[in-house]
DNA sequence: CTGTTAGCGCATTCAA
DNA sequence: TTGAATGCGCTAACAG
């Protein structure tokens, strides 16, 4: 039933059918008030029939902004980011909203490049899922009137929205999980310190430690120089293969998960057992923690209510509506699982069922 | 020494500043030749000073295009479609073209929904990484002009370019090793057969199950009915359940990784020996295979070459360079590790360091 | 109730 | 070498 008069019929085909003017088809498209029900019916069935899809860049051109927003994270292939990336496509989707995705490898010239881009495709709001390298990124955004919302880090500037997680605390629940298992000696590793959530998790384990008046052998200390090691679970190999050459501690706190897979398998392939030569302990319990042999244990924060609130703050602030978000913070609980069972169950010897369990449901 | 004029500068604040036209200021800035070296420094200077930034909607809607393309995936917490649009997003952001995700959860309201506004944000071009659910989308795409790119799918219309894999072929290497390993009972698990990629899979299966003369139980076969089953590690642990309560095979081989990792737990929660008891073998060799334990066989598939492939046919349709990818098909191969090792190997007693090692980078 | 008109910011043709 | 003028497709204020 569709005549192709062309191939992208535009408002101004319709109205030419419909013999009506432009504008009245654009009333009839928004549903505005005011039409006759006569020509209000005319038009869209010449819109139905012509198969009229709205050219939304003349829309945005007019309305000075766009309906995207933008998803900025630092490494797709993390599962940790694509729960985030997760939550947050279907939020903005069931706004009415289009997402980008922009994957930046923690590369400040990366960072740049998408943040110029958003800025020039008059990006509706941003929700950065990770301290950006480059600060620079975030004043670009401030000048040019961009809304957006930081999640799991802090911005220099205090007006802008920031939902952080209390990984001071993370790292709290971890070492004192593990000095609870009669483990004194914990050997840390992490990826280079590019972020306050990273450089928080180590902190707090420095001062867990020293809360708990143990000492810090910097030997069984690993921390990755470079930005680039992307590729975490070799990384954790690595920094179990580096701490062992140099002592045989009996825990292994890892930054992240993937470290800690890394860490489980180099010790694995050792046939050094876990947890009764070495426990090990991740961070972000992703959704293969539970899967792995042992299963992992380790902190799981609210990710979805970061970025549901995330979320909120940066639809409320796109619409005007002023709401912010100051630095709320939201607490971290810990999984446990077989790799740093709990300290009942495993003294009896076995462990119970629930701790091979899964981890929640991510959907 | 930036004078804030305007928030957002246009070129005809240039101008006025630089006491040219708006016409001459879109020359120098997209430097059309025939223009005095002192006029074009002068505006470079100004614009620079305004902190100039274009705006992309002015000028896709004057172009009718957009310098976007659109990555479409049916899950994005699947490390599988992570690779891909990790490829996908390098090589395109190389070509100064920014990128849309979008997830579709392979519901076909929203993979319409997501067509339907890409075709109205007038994008430049599509790549699909897996058949669509939803056809009509493809004749829509058409229909508009926009060029597209389906990887792992063939569509019903020849004149569009696929990207396909030899599925019936990984599944067939799956089969064939399993019975090198003397093992002649073998149950299936997949999800919903919603593709041609899961579909083919299952074929292979029969297939090589047939040219082995060996018969397929119904019962060993668990292939979900919910299209919405997009938890897949446990749709494996409930697959091997269903499977154990009808029978004990020697042999599972699993539609995907993910599906086959459920596997595992659950033979591993119930204490059965892999590969002594049971040989598991997954498909598509995801990052994490070569992790758990015991390691995964599976089958592997050049992904990065497809990708690349793929991209390089779309950047061809939307430069109008004629260049078509007409079905061109990837072959897969085997990676043996510990879940079903090679042959050799397991009858001297025990595996190789080399099977127990990690797939190869990614990046 | 409907039409006229005026841009949104940019690229581009035609004149000068 | 530069400027004036036009239009991409749409929204919205204003007029009738």
């Amino acid at each position: 039933m569709k005549s192709n008069i062309s191939k992208n019929p535009t408002m101004k085909d319709i109205a030419r059918i419909a013999r009506v003017s432009q504008a009245t088809v654009s009333y009839v498209l928004n549903n505005s008030a005011g039409i006759s029900q006569k020509v209000r019916e005319r038009v869209l069935e010449i819109a139905d029939d012509l198969g009229y899809i709205p050219n939304a860049i003349a829309r945005n051109l007019k309305n000075k902004t766009s309906n995207t927003i933008g998803i900025i994270v630092p490494d797709v292939m993390n599962s940790y980011y694509n729960e985030m990336i997760n939550y947050v496509e279907k939020m903005t989707r069931e706004q009415g909203l289009f997402s980008f995705v922009c994957n930046t490898m923690h590369d400040p010239k990366i960072e740049e490049w998408y943040i110029v881009n958003s800025i020039q495709q008059k990006i509706a709001g941003i929700i950065i899922c990770y301290g950006l390298t480059n600060r620079e990124c975030y004043k670009k955004l401030d000048q040019h009137g961009i809304p957006f919302v930081i999640l799991d880090d802090l911005s220099e500037d205090e007006k802008n929205s920031c939902i952080i997680m209390n990984n001071i605390k993370g790292s709290f629940l971890a070492i004192r999980h593990l000095i609870k298992l009669g483990i004194r000696d914990i050997a840390y590793c992490s990826q280079a310190l590019y972020n306050i959530a990273l450089r928080e998790r180590y902190k707090g384990f420095r001062l867990a430690m020293e809360e708990a008046g143990l000492s810090v052998s910097e030997e069984m200390i690993y921390i990755s120089k470079e930005h680039k090691d992307y590729d975490k679970i070799r990384l954790g190999y690595t920094a179990t293969e580096k701490i062992l050459s140099k002592g045989f501690p009996s825990g292994i706190f890892a930054a992240t998960d993937h470290i800690a897979f890394g860490v489980i398998k180099k010790l694995n392939d050792l046939n050094i057992r876990i947890p009764e030569d070495i426990s090990v302990i991740g961070y972000d319990d992703v959704p293969l923690s539970g899967i792995i042999s042992p299963s992992l244990t380790t902190i799981s924060q609210p990710i979805k209510k970061m970025c549901k609130l995330g979320a909120v703050t940066l639809f409320s602030e796109i619409n005007n509506e002023g709401y912010k978000a100051n630095n709320i913070m939201l607490e971290p609980k810990i999984i446990i699982r077989e790799s740093a069972p709990d300290p009942l169950t495993y003294q009896k010897g076995g462990f119970q069922e629930k701790n091979k369990g899964f981890r929640k449901s991510v959907i």
